[in-house]
DNA sequence: CCCTGGATTGGAACGACATTCCAATGTTGG
DNA sequence: CCAACATTGGAATGTCGTTCCAATCCAGGG
């Protein structure tokens, strides 16, 4: 048996958030997967808030590394590309990272994605005062969308495929009453035909727009 | 004793919601506000998520009404002051209207934030294939800085003033490491000159540049 | 080499919780 | 007034996070 370590831990709470969601990351599934007890894992982390924090931040941590790029929009792209698909890939990121920005915004995980969006705020030229206005508009952005984009993808689940999901979709919007969700509805035959991906990255460049215009 | 009604209930969620947050909304404390027995309110009630639901609904409807503006801008900046007030009324809410965007998006919630929102951008004079990029920025943005707002809000809790919390948030931020962090730092000496308020709409109305400028 | 103190482990025990179940009570139409 | 049904209150159940403790491991000093 290999030593009980913080890091094994957290790779188990991680690969077991990956495969059973959030509610399915219980002490008994960890004392299971690790062969130990509950006990010695309270040793080494102190709660199970604590263990999703450090689960959080060891799958944040890679995409928000520094990135160089000629233009700083296109760092900010990257970046959020990177969150993107972190967040599609872990599904359980999109309501982690939302409850930590409201629970406590200054915690570990946030501040850093915030940090790594910002620097290249600055380096666009955006004068000082509108800093925070353009760097929260891009976070929130960000998580927003590809949080929702990863909801859409668990819905679709594992079973079918994007044509099945988006004929439950239609299903659940032809159902709304059409008189009082008229945008919502004529919205829905837009998305059908374009790329997550590509619609996520038009949001992305609509806020880098309003930040260019008010610059 | 009143006879128990589904609204009696919501009301009464709603009211412990605001005092206790969500962890506080237990069926023990639902039973003792409301003299009853669980088994009563779960003959009205589904389980506790439906409640959470339907809490959320019942603060969200007022807020989401049709409003009336001379130019679609404002009718836009109408609601999302009023998502922020409410939000920062109820910090409840940032967690679960978070939870229930990226948990099933299209429940009953977050369409009509949408649908609100929505009728606003058509009226913009934004053609139809932006509609999607131009809602979902403004919401995600909405939603999210209005939560942290809330955020910023609980920390500062009961007891204090804002220049207590103020205190607080920069020792946080000093112990940050400087050369790591300096973005957040720089943008920290900013934010505490400025109205929450005024500060929120500044990134709406940045937003809100974007779509002018992509149109 | 052993022995002693702290580090680490495994699992039993506890209290809180959401949910289910059921007997009792109210209500209403025939 | 009496059957069907609606509604209630609370006891029972199983799961969960957390705490507690006895047992085991390990390193360093005598």
């Amino acid at each position: 048996m290999d030593a009980l370590s913080r890091e094994r831990i957290v790779a188990a709470a991680v690969a077991i958030l990956d495969t059973a969601g959030e509610s399915g990351l219980t002490f008994r599934a960890l004392t299971e997967r690790l062969a130990t007890g509950a006990g010695a894992i309270y040793w080494h982390v102190a709660n199970r808030n604590e263990l999703l924090d450090a689960a959080t931040e060891a799958v944040i941590a890679p995409v928000v590394k520094p990135v160089e790029a000629d233009e700083p929009a296109d760092g900010i792209r990257a970046i959020a590309l990177g969150l993107f698909d972190a967040i599609a890939e872990h599904p359980w990121l999109a309501t982690q990272l939302a409850t930590q920005l409201s629970r406590s915004p200054w915690g570990s995980v946030t501040p850093r994605i915030f940090e790594s969006i910002g620097r290249h705020v600055s380096a666009m030229g955006v004068p000082k005062a509108g800093w925070f206005t353009a760097g929260s508009a891009l976070v929130h952005y960000i998580l927003g969308a590809a949080g929702q984009n990863a909801a859409n993808a668990r819905v679709l689940g594992a079973g079918g495929d994007r044509a099945e999901f988006l004929a439950a979709a239609s299903a659940a919007w032809e159902r709304l009453d059409p008189e009082e969700y008229q945008f919502t509805r004529a919205v829905g035959d837009q998305v059908r035909e374009h790329d997550d991906r590509e619609q996520f990255l038009a949001g992305v460049d609509l806020v880098l727009a309003g930040i260019a215009a008010s610059r």
